[in-house]
RNA sequence: GGGAGCAUAGCUCAGUUGGUUUAGAGCACCUCGUUUACACCGAGGGGGUCCGCGGUUCGAACCCGUGUGCUCCCA
């Protein structure tokens, strides 16, 4: 097969991914090999994909294809996630572009809209995943909403709900105004804002003119407030105490309490209690038993506790107020406030702390053997850190709220009758069987749908039918899953509760291991986001780079555990490697002509042979440890460096035939079957390139995406060593031709002086290919007028007809000597220090001892090249 | 306000239980070089008070304390 002058990602690319899927290879069925078990976090049905998804796909596809060229049995399932508050915002939006508004449509008729919607554009991101290479077994697609997958959800809900663990509750929320739906707490984000923080007085209701002033940054608010609040202690207020108050604008008489909750030196140490919209405020209205009154409607806008603003968002009113309260004299002071802002992470609204009745899950009981699970390392999380935040959030928990006031998802299972009594069951029909009492009754059921996560906390059980079909040979091979691959952002709404799902209904840890990726940032470090336009096309940069290169660039710069700065750069070194890769196979095509089989091996391309062939199996041990470990950045940097440096810059030199000589067949063969082990090597990272160029090379009998590793060849140290001092000898020899200004085409003599010629003269000719030498010869003597170079124990004479630059030799060999000497003086200030011979171990005194043989050996070798100049 | 983490070359990071050469890599940088794999290249080179201060130790980038700066999570 003919190389083309270059790489051309594109054809090969799709070439590849079509040909693997052709014949199967990223589909699983269980077998008698080791399953190794992979599901991707879903995507939203709705995504693109971005610069955080190519990280952690690359990542996981890594661990799959090595997995599979390990000789296990790799699953690695895709799917999407309904997303329910992402998705329904998306049609609501496409919706309201065609002029329909969802008020004026029935659920029935929403959801054919969504589902159109969903079919039409939901999954563009798997197609966009076959582009990076992912090997993912397409033929287990699933979906959070596949039917199957649906019931399982009531199931759950049902069955939770019936062990108690589920309940129905009046509590505060996060209410997001323009979704009109209720939010977790994580799906809340707080961020900085500046404001104002408002002096308000409220008129006593005592004889004369008196008032208490409060502080406040919502005075919208004030139309909900029941209370005003101070410390008992505080001198100022206490004779107020148990008295009454108006709330301006309204006249609405409040009465004055006490508690320690008050922080005296915060604002005017007197706290308007606003028991419907803040959360202290309600637990504070809890305990004194105070009224609660609504202000808001579901869109943020003032209800008729606040009659002159009736129909006006809660914002809005927020700014006039200002003005209406300075008018009415009740405005003492406005003053600048930094606070922290709640907003919705989806609709990016701002979060109104709500009152409201909503099914929750009790975590007490499901979270504690869930945190075992990972304190004991049951689970082990990578980096380890993240076991401190986990068990932070968890020793912490608490109860989850789940429903959504949303119609795309599952649909809560629960009727309530005329009387609002409440019946959980999977169906109507249920409920009418398990509950004779509902008879005659009219059932209504729950309108709401339940949280996105309480679908995907089931997702490792689910894919495999788990839940629908217990017990199935597939979730009893597959389950539980190997490695989990995802963003710490999500370790509370999705890492942990799948955790607690596993335990309670699986009775086992769902997966063994978590890697947690890092957060792709821009080069000046801020998040990437859509607000920010700092997100890079992704399918332009494969285009642009091939997705070699783009899954080379990001590995590379993805320390593990840390965040990653996202810089182009690093795709362009990927799109190098590959030029690199594919040069180096022209060379290799470029010898098959020439092969020769006259005679045996020559001595010093078999000493190459035999060093790359110990590098090699020294690094691929390497390798392993780093990739057992997941830092996998460290394996690709170090596998980059064999290839490129070892393997072409050295090894391909030193056995390079010289200008139209043979080269003889072993030397070719043992050189091609190298490269294909690099290229086997290298596969996990670089699928595409290394496919093409492992059947490039030669004909083969399998594709190297399933072909399978050799066990690690032992290492010959004494071999590993020898090839060291060889590079070693000749970038001292090339350093030297240069500073004293031999021409790189300039030939010289070289003369050696060792105790250890029978080493220099196997390997000779490579070092006079390698420093341009036209004769070697060995020495047991100076060589006068030339240039000397101490290496160790031994000496190097160069002779070359240039002019020798003494100066610039001697300058160098002080500063080698006076390094040496340093170093020597530090070694022997500890050599001399009693208690250090006294504490050392053994072994730490032996390595100080040689370190001081050899520096004086050395400084010896020196101070006699010095003398000779 | 509570908690966690980080600080090593211009940049991004390694540095394993404290001793293996008075600290390593990749990229960037500088010099030289177009010899038929590759200028998306080759050869060579320079560059660090391991954030400051104090302590433990025979010995500290590493352990402890403290200060400073940054990041993240939670409220």
């Amino acid at each position: 097969m003919e190389l083309s002058k270059n790489f051309n990602p594109a054809e090969v690319d799709s070439k590849w991914y079509q040909h693997w899927v052709d014949r199967g290879y990223f589909h699983s069925e269980p077998n008698d090999k080791p399953a190794y078990t992979v599901v991707i976090p879903p995507p939203n049905v709705t995504g693109v994909l971005h610069m955080g998804h190519c990280l952690n796909n690359t990542i996981q596809d890594i661990l799959v294809r090595r997995a599979r060229m390990q000789g296990m049995n790799p699953c690695w399932v895709p799917g999407t996630d309904h997303a329910s508050i992402a998705t329904e915002a998306k049609v609501v939006a496409m919706l309201r572009e065609r002029g329909i508004a969802k008020s004026s449509l029935t659920r029935e008729e929403f959801l054919g809209y969504a589902w159109e919607w969903k079919e039409k554009y939901g999954g563009i991101i798997l197609q966009q995943l076959r582009k990076m290479g992912c090997s993912l077994d397409w033929e287990r697609t699933s979906f959070t909403m596949d039917p199957a997958y649906y019931e399982s959800v009531i199931n759950v809900f049902v069955d939770l709900y019936e062990k108690g663990k589920i309940y129905r509750g009046k509590r505060m929320i996060n209410w997001d105004v323009r979704a009109k739906t209720a939010l977790s707490d994580e799906e809340v984000i707080h961020k900085e804002v500046n404001g104002k923080m408002y002096h308000i007085r409220y008129k006593l209701d005592i004889p004369g003119d008196e008032y208490i002033t409060i502080a406040t940054v919502r005075p919208e608010t004030i139309f909900g407030d029941t209370a005003i609040c101070v410390h008992p202690k505080d001198d100022r207020y206490k004779h107020l105490v148990g008295k009454f108050a108006f709330v301006p604008m309204i006249n609405r008489r409040i009465p004055i309490i006490a508690d320690d909750y008050i922080d005296i030196e915060f604002g005017t140490g007197a706290l308007k209690v606003t028991p419907a919209h803040d959360i202290n405020d309600f637990n504070l209205g809890q305990k004194h038993g105070l009224e609660v009154i609504e202000t808001l409607n579901e869109d943020g806008t003032m209800n008729d506790a606040a009659p002159m603003y009736i129909g006006k968002d809660r914002i809005d009113v927020r700014k006039i107020i200002a003005t209406d309260l300075e008018a009415s004299g009740n405005l003492v002071k406005l003053e600048d406030y930094v606070n922290q802002v709640g907003f919705s992470e989806r609709t990016d609204a701002i979060v109104e702390p709500r009152l409201s009745l909503q099914w929750w899950v009790d975590m007490k009981k499901l979270a504690a053997p869930a945190l075992e699970a990972v304190m004991s390392d049951e689970i082990q999380f990578h980096p380890a850190k993240f076991k401190n935040v986990y068990r932070h959030w968890m020793e912490g928990i608490k109860d989850w709220c789940i429903s959504r006031q949303l119609w795309w998802g599952h649909r809560i299972p629960a009727w309530y009758d005329e009387e609002g009594n409440v019946y959980v069951a999977k169906s109507e029909e249920e409920v009418r069987t398990k509950f004779p009492a509902t008879k005659g009754k009219t059932l209504t059921q729950d309108a709401d749908c339940l949280d996105t996560w309480f679908s995907s906390w089931l997702w490792p059980i689910e894919v495999f039918k788990g839940m629908s079909n217990p017990n199935n040979e597939e979730i009893n091979y597959y389950y539980p899953t190997s490695t989990l691959v995802t963003a710490p952002e999500i370790i509370f709404f999705w890492v942990a509760r799948m955790i607690m799902a596993g335990e309670e209904y699986m009775g086992k840890i769902p997966f063994k291991d978590v890697y947690f990726t890092g957060i792709v940032r821009d080069k000046q470090g801020r998040k990437m986001s859509k607000s920010l336009g700092n997100s890079p096309d992704l399918l332009g940069l494969i285009d642009q780079y091939g997705a070699d290169a783009v899954r080379f660039g990001i590995m590379i710069a993805s320390p593990a555990g840390n965040d990653l700065l996202f810089d182009e750069s690093t795709l362009e070194q990927g799109r190098n490697f590959n030029s690199k890769l594919w040069n180096a196979a022209k060379l290799l095509k470029m010898w098959e002509p020439r092969i020769s089989n006259e005679g045996s091996v020559p001595e010093d391309a078999a000493f190459a042979m035999d060093w790359f062939q110990a590098k090699l199996s020294a690094t691929q041990i390497e390798v392993d440890g780093m990739l057992k470990e997941f830092r996998l950045s460290e394996a690709l940097k170090t596998i980059y460096g064999l290839i490129w440096d070892d393997y072409c810059s050295w090894y391909l030199e030193w056995i390079k035939p010289g200008f139209e000589q043979n080269i003889h067949v072993d030397v070719y063969n043992r050189s091609i079957d190298f490269y294909d082990t690099l290229l086997q090597l290298l596969h996990p990272f670089m699928p595409f390139i290394t496919e093409e160029l492992h059947h490039a090379l030669k004909t083969q009998t399998e594709d190297l995406c399933v072909k399978e590793y050799e066990p690690i060849n032992k290492v010959n140290e004494a071999v590993l060593h020898a090839g060291a001092l060889l590079k070693n000898v000749i970038s001292s020899l090339r350093d030297a031709r240069n500073k004293n200004q031999i021409k790189p085409k300039d030939l010289i003599d070289l003369h050696i002086q060792s105790d250890n010629n029978t080493t220099y003269k196997t390997i000779q000719n490579i070092l006079a290919k390698q420093v341009n030498a036209k004769s070697i010869s060995f020495t047991s003597n100076a060589i006068g007028s030339s240039i000397v170079i101490a290496l160790e124990k031994d000496k190097f004479y160069i002779v070359a007809d240039q002019a020798i630059n003494t100066e610039s030799l001697k300058e160098n060999l002080l500063k080698d000597l006076a390094h040496q000497e340093g170093f020597l003086a530090s070694v022997d200030k500890k050599l001399s220090n009693e208690k250090f011979v006294q504490n050392a171990k053994p072994e730490v005194l032996a390595v100080e001892q040689k370190k001081k043989t050899d520096a004086l050996a050395r400084i010896q070798t020196i101070k006699e090249s010095l003398a000779q100049l």
